[in-house]
Formats: C-alpha cells, structure tokens, sequence
DNA sequence: TATGTCAATGGGTGCA
DNA sequence: TGCACCCATTGACATA
C-alpha cells in the first residue's frame, strides 16, 4: 500500500495520513543528496555551549545486547553545566531556523568527543556497578542536537528509515532515540492542539453565558464577571486575567500552548 | 519540597 | 512476526 504522492484516488488521500505512520513508506520530501548535505551544513555549523549532560544509551540495541546504563548521572564537563539557558535560547518551539548558531565545527567536535567518552564512562560505569544498573537513566539531549530534531520536526513529521538513520548518525544518537524522539514530539503537539482548542471552545461558552447574564437587566449593568463565577473558577479567573481563558485549562497545558507556538 | 519537563517504557493496534 | 505508530505513564532531573 504504498502512497503515491501522485495519486488523487480518495482511497489513497484518506489512507496518506494513515501511511505516514509507516516512516519507510513516506513520500520522500527530502533526497538522501538533499538530507546529506543540509546536515552536513547545518549540523556541522550548530555550535552548543551546553553539550550533552551525559547519554544513557538506553535504547533497543543496547536492550538487545543486554547493556543496562544503570547508573545515575555522569559529572559533566565544565561547559556541559550550563544547559537551561541553551534550551530556552533554542526554544523548542521555535522554528529552529533562526535560533541555529553559526559557530565552529570544533564546538560540535568536542561535544560529540564528550557524547563519546560519556557513552563509554556509562558503558564503564555501569559495567563495574551491576546493582546500580537497575537505576533507570534518562539521557538529555544537548542544545544542538534538540534543534536540529526541532528544525527537522518542523519540516517533517515523520521520518523515514534512511532518513531516522541519517539524522541519528549525524546527531550522534541512536535510530531509537531519534524515532523515540519524534514520538514524544508528536504526541506533545497533539496534546497541545488539543488543549488550545478545549480553551477555545471553554472560552465562546463562557462568553455566551456572560452575554445572557449581562443583557437580561433592563440595559443595566446588574453582575459583573465575579458575580456569577462559581468561586473556584473566580479563584482561577482573577489569577488570569492576561488570558482569561486560561483557568479552564488543564494544569499540564503550558502557557506556549496558548500563545500561539504550537509544536 | 512541590512542580514541570522530557526521554524512556510498556500496552494496544495496524500493516506487510 | 516484526516494526512503527499512538497513548499514558514512569522516573530522572531542573527549577521556583
């Protein structure tokens, strides 16, 4: 069932979303010329102050040769320490291509020097402590590596498996934590969508019902907004007056979800 | 210390 | 049967 970007049976329309799921069988978007090259530019030219904390390795492969990095987190190196402000200058949400620094390939070079020893110190680590392997180990991904997932999620959703393959080789990660990656990616995105349009709709109702309170009085005012709120939603409504839709929000819903940076 | 973020895990599903 | 997907959840980590 393979899609044909060329078809314009319904069959085929309705099912290409279905077929996107099935990375090998995407419509290719990218030549391997054109990804080999765009990474090699730009992932080369990303430089990262704060370079990976430390990787777990966790993964399929590692699963399948019964490596556990079971250990908890590796010192990093002195510029590895600083990690918050990289991820928020990158910002997740934006559209990776202006936030892509324009520094050296040597800064990429020492990080994937310091992914590689990293690795090795965890392989070692865990290797000599047995019983700490039980500790489940989350890798953070490092500033250059999650923009350029960012900057390739945002031209494609999915990928396919030469593509997944040729990112992980270029970012350094593995296959799995790629495709892991993008999943959670998906997923974080839906959520989102799904919680700006339940504050949208939560807000027209509102709005309905504020208009119909308002109105009934004889061209006079007789209740504001807080006369009439019930009092949790009046505690949450005072608390968000910036964006009065907000308090109808589920607590995971972060404040970008409304702002309009959906991704 | 509570809370948010996020990579990783596991269950369920569909497809070839 | 294997793979990739979605989805909910877990657990490590950072931060207020």
């Amino acid at each position: 069932m393979a899609s044909d970007s060329s078809s314009f049976l319904i069959h085929n329309i309705l099912n290409r979303g279905l077929d996107s799921k099935k990375s090998n069988r995407l419509p290719r978007e990218y030549s391997e010329e054109l990804v080999q090259a765009e990474l090699l530019g730009r992932v080369e030219g990303i430089s990262c102050p704060g370079s990976t904390q430390y990787r777990s390795g966790n993964e399929d492969e590692d699963r399948k040769g019964s490596i556990v990095y079971g250990h908890s987190r590796v010192p990093p190196c002195a510029h590895d320490l600083d990690t918050s402000s990289d991820r928020q200058s990158c910002g997740e949400e934006s559209t990776g291509e202006e936030t892509l620094h324009t520094e050296s390939r040597q800064n990429l070079s020492v990080q994937v020097l310091d992914l590689e020893r990293d690795k090795k110190e965890s392989c070692a680590f865990a290797d000599h402590h047995p019983k700490a392997s039980k500790k489940r180990c989350r890798a953070a991904f490092s500033h250059a590596q999650v923009c350029e997932l960012e900057r390739r999620f945002n031209l494609q959703r999915y990928l396919s498996g030469p593509e997944r393959a040729h990112l992980a080789g270029a970012l350094k990660l593995t296959e799995t934590q790629v495709k892991i990656w993008f999943q959670n990616r998906r997923y974080k995105t839906k959520r989102r969508q799904m919680a700006a349009e339940l504050a949208a709709t939560s807000a027209s109702t509102l709005a309905k019902r504020v208009a119909v309170r308002v109105l009934v009085k004889d061209d006079q005012r007789q209740y504001g907004a807080e006369d009439f709120l019930p009092p949790h939603y009046l505690r949450l409504y005072q608390s968000y007056q910036c964006c009065p839709y907000m308090y109808c929000v589920q607590p995971w819903i972060s404040n970008s979800a409304v702002t309009g940076n959906m991704y």
